[in-house]
DNA sequence: CCAGTTGTTCACGCATTTCGAACGACATGC
DNA sequence: GCATGTCGTTCGAAATGCGTGAACAACTGG
């Protein structure tokens, strides 16, 4: 709960993170819900009756659900960029070119969003089950290769004031926790085009990430590349060579784009 | 706005409603919402602002767009069934063996939701822009084939029960707004195994439809194949051969899911 | 059969939201 | 350049409407 400007609307906060609890807990009662977030059992019914009533919550026998109300909203929400429909579609191919985990990210308020994920040569559509990098996902813009490139092509004044909010959390003993040393690193990001991600948000996992930006150079969202770190050398030409391919493959994006 | 058991909770009410004011308006300023729900201009600012803090809500300049804080939640929704991802990903397959449109839809609440769509045979990767059946979208059960053949496998009670909830709206000539004459049509759906829909929903497009069933025999969801009506002849060995292909894919899923 | 749950209902009192009017910022008109 | 029209924002005041807790019903398990 951060700060909130002007009156916030209470009602619609606890309304907001009962859902929140709901789906954190991947199904929860009533009363569990009721003393998790310290609310009258009272209380977390009628919100719950509202919830399920617009269809952002179900109820299966006694516990409660997240609804499919949510879809028509973030599917809105996916679709409207243009950009992000063919962005999205890119993934796939990323995936099963370079055999490893690719996604698309796009930043909205500070965080970063995965708009979409494939992990090639695995399952037919490249749909993962359990990935901590599945579509709808969210994550600090400071701690994945993603996240960074878009960070590098951002005012120093916008960086900052993401920093203020969201803070440089650390993951990893590999994290940036320091702003200094992160700016030095988006430096190092401007320089060669792309980024990298050396096991600073899950140990093991390394990834490469480029960043897409609109006509006006204001920038859209980014691909990445990860997978193991046994596979994916830091440094070595294959990471060069993946780098290649996403800056190839955005470079085509762009050029198609500016209608 | 549906009567709603117990106390509703109106001012969640009212926020879920700009948020969906937003959605439908495509972008919307502030003045516009609050004349459009008839609310005062400080009471929708307030409203607006807590669903920005949230990420529900993103400003750009002065307008209101739908925020990516939704997609965890409905992807979170999407997955919850470990048969929706296996299912989601045969549309695909679907709609490249017959060159048509597939998706799998899910009964919610008494509506139909999209899950998956794909189009056969055009864009890369099936991703359609525009189209009315876009993963997320909504419709009613009874002018789809998909809804239509999940309806065939309910309890009459239920039936009645949904019917009751959200009524029989017609959007084409050919749509059932009869009670009766939908479950003559329902019996019918239950012997041949699979359901059609011969313009009830949308002028020239007509589809098939199967539901897929778990193994406690309760309904889970529906594939539906569907198409222009000059390419998708009724009572054609066409029609017969797609619901076959449907009722092969369905059988498979069926037979390897039963954990 | 009683002591635990569970979710549900209800009346009361206070916190919250709602409203409306006034303000500043910006743009467009004459 | 002044006036008028937007736009979003702030604030005080009023009452609506939310939150609470206790009492209720329905089940479950000891």
């Amino acid at each position: 709960m951060t700060d909130d400007g002007p009156r916030p609307v209470k009602t619609t906060k606890t309304s907001l993170a009962l859902a929140r609890a709901v789906r954190d807990s991947g199904g929860a009662t009533l009363s569990d819900l009721a003393d998790r977030l310290d609310l009258a059992k009272s209380t977390v019914h009628n919100h719950l009756h509202t919830l399920v009533d617009e269809g952002f919550l179900v109820r299966d026998g006694d516990t409660y659900h997240v609804g499919l109300q949510f879809l028509p909203f973030s599917e809105h929400a996916r679709n409207r960029n243009p950009l992000y429909s063919t962005a999205r579609q890119r993934v796939y191919s990323l995936a099963e070119e370079t055999g490893n985990e690719a996604d698309f990210i796009v930043e909205e308020n500070g965080r970063a969003y995965t708009l979409e994920y494939a992990i090639g040569e695995s399952t037919a559509r490249g749909l993962s089950e359990s990935s901590p990098f599945r579509a709808g996902n969210r994550f600090h813009m400071h701690n994945c290769a993603s996240g960074k490139a878009m960070l590098a092509l951002l005012s120093d004044e916008r960086v900052r004031e993401i920093l203020d909010r969201w803070g440089l959390p650390a993951t990893t003993a590999h994290t940036i926790t320091d702003e200094a040393t992160l700016f030095d690193e988006l430096e190092t990001i401007r320089r060669q085009g792309y980024a990298t991600n050396d096991e600073e948000l899950i140990d093991g996992y390394r990834s490469i990430g480029a960043a897409v930006t609109g006509p006006d150079d204001a920038v859209v969202g980014a691909f990445s590349v990860g997978g193991p770190a046994y596979r994916l050398a830091i440094d070595d030409s294959s990471t060069r060579e993946i780098a290649q391919l996403l800056l190839d493959e955005i470079d085509a994006l762009e050029s198609e784009l500016p209608v």
